[in-house]
DNA sequence: TCGGTTCAGAGTATT
DNA sequence: TCTGAACCGA
């Protein structure tokens, strides 16, 4: 039976599955079947008896990831994973707080905020207290609280260095006691109340590391600092730690992930078995030198390899264009010979940098007429009308709910305006109670609009106190007037669609029972109440906001950031926007490590492709409203040049990047095109665009041109090593 | 409460 | 250049 489980593992991933139970590291490269050696483990794990469904716990950063985990066990094994410890670390987390609210301080009924919820909760908690919201912007706040949280401290552990820093350590104070008020946390509250829960209550964290014999982690290179904190809490003295990662793709450093924990882990747990997966079943040879040889020029590497057994199939395909509407003008000629050739538009994928990049190209696919999909964007929990109608279901769970309140305590408008909240504030201040208890504090016609509200609040509690979830939500869409206020907006169509795919949600929320299995078996006294279905479906309403892409269903061109294709594969992949500064991001640059994790972006972006990979960049590119003249990126030059096919001439070697150059050649693009964009702007024999040399900065390009005679002036691009301002009496510029 | 104007800012993102 | 948020007048 367990042979039928390993059949087909290759050597280093049969070592890995089998492991004995000790803490282990799994350097899993791109393409090298992580996720099936993680599914494999637990099901190996069951399947020989030396862990029960019960005793594991493998936890993920993403719901997608965690749901695709728990499919492919429950094709290998027989076994009902709905009582399993499978799930995301907020998810996971939220589970355990919700068995132990009280022992954690929190209400039974406590909502999640989502980052837009906590960041109107601080503006709301500024402006009571009068602080000057330009001196200390909400988003500012907002960062330095999370980043606290996720580095595992609350206010009194920050260092407080100057005045400034001060104020801002007050704030996080004032703020944690207004969530704690109102019966709230925000998404890295629920990390860390965890931790402090599993960290002060010994009868608890006992309980969880006596059950959790296994803990699995998906992404581990990914980790924060508070989430390793978590982890080791969980796994205690005793328990096998298998994490599986792959320090080549860290590339959310920005959000607090903290490569680090990599090597932390393997000295801090004495990993003896430090196991490297290789072997890459996704690309073809050429397609994995480059990613190889590009991820080779980063210092600091746990260091691994990737092969395959397959053929170096076709060369790496590089492009050229004049500017950025040519290279999406190339783009679209391409993908069609491709979809000509029979290959799936789902199967092409075009990364970008960032998502600002996505207009040029979607006008192009769009004009010719080619499907496509992008990724991000609104989601549906995240929506409007949907964030309304959750609100309406916050206040019925949980009164004290401040920032449910003020969402809707006017919408839809009942002539309760910005004067009459204000008044309510105050009141509630002043009698240090949340702003639904404080209501009858308000006098005059403006008090029996509050009134009102409340009583159509405690009606719809009252009345929907014994129905199910479904229902509960459809009276609430309804009698709050949210559907008629909608019906009656000229464009409220779709809105009133989405109202009526709310109550589809819960249904099929229900149906699911995700929540009611939630919640059962994982007491550690059994003494806990189930949580209603209307608090599970806020919390799932949280946790997943829903889909993060266009709708499915037709065969579309995929179009993402390198960000969002992490994980992804696709049979032909496009690198767009290949320019310094634009990839790597000149922001980046300046940051610590920065350009190893532009680097490792990049390693990410071509381990993307199995059969074809092609990089385009181009010499101008429109941004923020101005052309810019870039030059090629350092990355494509990090590349072997023997597995590289250029699509476009390059006239000289040293010279690097020439302007014009296709043009001469004859190597037009089939589209109608100008030439590429130039400047008339001149000055004392200097162009814009024009490429230059300098003694100590090498070769760049004239991005502006500034004043006149002695204080003439030019912005140059030296790509590496930044863009400089020279006066052009003074810097010894020679023309390339 | 709406609709228009103005202004700053423009990087990647999950929960 | 474009977008979203803030702001102001009707």
């Amino acid at each position: 039976m367990s042979d039928r489980l390993l059949a087909g593992l290759n050597d280093q991933q049969l070592a890995a599955v089998t492991l004995p139970a000790q803490p282990a590291l799994i350097l899993a490269g791109a393409g090298s079947g992580k996720t099936r050696v993680l599914t494999t483990r637990i099901a190996w794990l069951i399947q020989t008896h030396q862990a029960s469904p019960q005793g594991i716990l493998a936890v993920t950063f993403t719901n997608k990831a965690a749901k695709e985990m728990v499919a492919r066990i429950s094709s290998m094994l027989p076994i009902n994973t709905r009582g399993m410890w499978i799930g995301t670390f907020h998810g996971l987390c939220n589970r355990l707080l919700r068995a132990h609210h009280r022992d954690a301080g929190l209400p039974q009924t406590f909502q999640i905020l989502d980052t837009a919820d906590q960041l109107s909760a601080i503006k709301r908690l500024l402006k009571a207290n009068g602080i000057d919201d330009e001196k200390y912007p909400p988003r500012n706040l907002q960062v330095f609280i999370s980043s606290a949280k996720e580095s595992g401290l609350r206010s009194g552990a920050v260092e407080v260095d100057d005045p400034y820093n001060r104020k801002f350590v007050e704030f996080y104070a004032m703020y944690d006691a207004q969530c704690q008020r109102e019966g709230v946390v925000d998404f890295s509250e629920l990390l860390l109340r965890c931790y402090e829960l599993l960290l002060r209550n010994e009868p608890i964290r006992t309980h969880y590391q006596e059950r959790f014999r296994h803990v699995l982690v998906d992404e581990f290179q990914d980790t924060n600092t508070l989430q390793y904190k978590w982890l080791k809490l969980l796994a205690g003295s005793h328990n096998a730690i298998f994490a599986v990662g792959d320090d080549d793709q860290s590339i959310y450093a920005f959000r607090g992930a903290n490569v680090g924990n990599m090597a932390d882990f393997e000295r801090e747990f004495r990993v003896s078995n430090v196991i490297r997966l290789e072997q890459n079943y996704r690309s073809h040879g050429n397609i994995l030198d480059a990613a190889n040889a590009l991820i080779r020029h980063n210092a600091r590497r746990l260091g691994k390899n990737l092969w395959t057994s397959e053929g170096t199939g076709e060369p790496v395909r590089v492009f050229e264009a004049g500017s950025d509407g040519l290279e999406a003008a190339w783009l679209v000629d391409e993908v069609k010979n491709l979809v000509a050739d029979g290959l799936a538009r789902r199967e092409i994928a075009v990364l970008y940098r960032a998502n600002a990049q996505s207009r040029v190209i979607e006008h192009a696919l769009f004009n010719a007429g080619i499907a496509y999909r992008v990724y991000g964007g609104l989601r549906f929990f995240e929506r409007a009308e949907i964030k309304h109608a959750l609100a309406y279901l916050r206040l019925i769970e949980n009164p004290a709910d401040d920032t449910a309140f003020l969402r809707v305590v006017n919408f839809p408008p009942r002539g309760i305006g910005a004067r009459t909240v204000e008044q309510l504030q105050d009141t509630a201040k002043t009698q240090d109670q949340g702003l639904y208890a404080a209501v009858g504090g308000v006098a005059g016609k403006a008090g029996v609009n509050l009134a009102a509200f409340v009583k159509l609040i405690d009606s719809l509690r009252f009345e929907t106190a014994n129905l199910p979830l479904a229902e509960i939500v459809e009276a609430v869409i309804d009698r709050s007037g949210l559907l008629a206020h909608y019906k009656t907006e000229k464009e409220g169509q779709e809105r009133v669609e989405n109202l009526e795919e709310l109550v589809n949600a819960a249904a099929a929320f229900v149906a699911e029972e995700g929540y009611a299995q939630d919640a059962s078996g994982t007491q550690a006294d059994g003494a806990v109440a189930l949580p209603s279905p209307l608090a599970a479906f806020l919390s799932h309403a949280s946790l997943e906001a829903g889909e993060n892409q266009a709708a499915e269903g037709q065969d579309a061109l995929q179009l993402m950031t390198v960000h969002a294709a992490k994980g992804l594969e696709f049979h032909a992949v496009f690198i767009t926007g290949l320019e310094e500064g634009l990839f790597p991001h000149e922001n980046s640059i300046q940051e610590l490590d920065g350009l190893e994790e532009e680097r490792r972006l990049m390693y990410v972006a071509i381990t993307r492709a199995r059969r074809r990979l092609y990089l385009s960049f181009a010499q101008s590119r429109m941004l923020h409203g101005q052309t810019r003249y870039g030059i090629r990126s350092r990355f494509i030059g990090e590349l072997p040049e023997a597995g590289l096919k250029w699509l476009t001439p390059r006239l000289r070697e040293s010279a690097g990047l020439r302007f014009g150059g296709w043009h001469d050649a004859g190597v037009q693009p089939s589209v109608a095109v100008a030439t590429p964009m130039r400047s008339h702007q001149e000055k004392d024999g200097y162009r814009i665009g024009q490429t230059v040399r300098h003694a100590r900065f090498g070769e760049g390009v004239i991005i502006r041109l500034e004043g006149s005679g002695t204080d003439a002036r030019a912005k140059i691009n030296f790509g590496a090593q930044g863009v400089k301002e020279l006066l052009l009496s003074i810097a010894k510029l020679e023309v390339a």
